[in-house]
DNA sequence: GCTATAAATTGACAGTGTCAATTTTATTCG
DNA sequence: CGAATAAAATTGACACTGTCAATTTATAGC
């Protein structure tokens, strides 16, 4: 019972998190500040520096709790999903992808290098093993061949994650995307299979 | 004789845009504020409203100067280039992999929503001449065969992005790209020509 | 040369992150 | 249980930022 009510919020940082995500789903980054944040929480302008010292802190804190939320659905979905390497490197790539266009706020926090730190073991060790699930099933794929499964883990990444930061930054709008009604991620996906294809994988 | 020097600093604006860029290199897109900049420039604090309305206005006429560069450096490029639409591309690619590894920070700049204004008129101007580049060639090569260019292009452009954002983010770091020696754009550059291989391009 | 216009300055305001000093609360120990 | 100690939260201050209004300075046209 150490732990379960202490002060006056119970345990704050979950209640600063809490209201951060908020002020990000609704304003981006930018409004996400210590101030605002402990405004939201009901605290005053400065508790928030028990919890996290800065504001960098207090972002990487909230990064670190979305990667744990999407490492999360890739786990279930692949429980779910079939045998078949190819399909499990594609539905991790569906849970970016559907990430990415309903939050697009907090996916674009996620790379961004100067207001969170990846340097940080907390940070670096989520990375790993988001990056892990996609780079496991590559090796399994490639296992005895002659091809360089990190060159193939490079293209998927760059290829997915370019694809939504694209997206969202909007790069697309009134060129390519309108001008058609097809499904650009599936004919992303489509199109690397080629690549699985042509290595004979 | 008009516009050769008007008032203390010739034209302030082009001398506003030259601090803005240095303070950028230093320190990323965060350091470069109106009030720095100005200090930079050696002028009042308030001085820049005159040619920048906003922040939002400054940091996204640097942004246009950053995509004018790249333009005139993909159309010096282009003109020694070959006839063959894939070496064409590739040299438009190559363009943005060095401009990157380069000068991150500008790199980054471009593709920040939230500090650019990227629905101007004056951005999108500059952003189809460059996409148009690309989307071009890619026309040429798959004229009259059943492959959306659409598709290929924003596939390129995704990968491409991709890369160079998450190496800049350090997303590669101690993971794939420090274990071999091999040269990462290329072999990139060289995965996609097994797509455009497949298309029978 | 005088006037209208554009450019730059000054001063102010609200907002931010961060720090130091202080008060409030919780925990631990005698 | 009560006092001592540590942790958590508050208050107040500082320097800094972007933005606006009022003002002064410089330029251009008649």
């Amino acid at each position: 019972m150490a732990k379960a009510k202490q002060f006056h919020h119970g345990d704050l940082k979950r209640a600063l998190l809490d209201a951060a995500l908020e002020l990000l789903d609704e304003q981006g980054d930018s409004g996400v500040g210590i101030r605002a944040v402990a405004r939201k929480a009901g605290v005053s302008h400065a508790a928030p520096v028990n919890h996290f010292r800065d504001r960098r802190a207090l972002l990487t804190g909230l990064a670190v709790t979305l990667f744990d939320d999407i490492q999360a659905d890739i786990s279930k979905r692949l429980e779910r999903a079939s045998d078949d390497p190819v399909a499990r490197i594609e539905s991790v790539v569906r849970c970016f992808f559907e990430y990415g266009a309903n939050h697009p706020h907090r996916y674009a926090l996620l790379w961004r290098n100067d207001v969170v730190d990846h340097e940080c073991d907390e940070m670096r060790i989520r990375e790993d093993a988001v990056y892990d699930h996609i780079c496991d099933e590559i090796d399994r794929l490639v296992a005895g061949r002659n091809v360089d499964k990190h060159t193939v883990a490079i293209g998927l990444w760059s290829m997915m994650h370019g694809y939504i930061d694209l997206k969202i930054v909007g790069m697309f709008e009134d060129r390519a995307d309108s001008t058609t009604g097809e499904d650009r991620p599936e004919a992303l996906l489509k199109m690397f299979r080629t690549i699985f294809d042509h290595y004979g994988l």
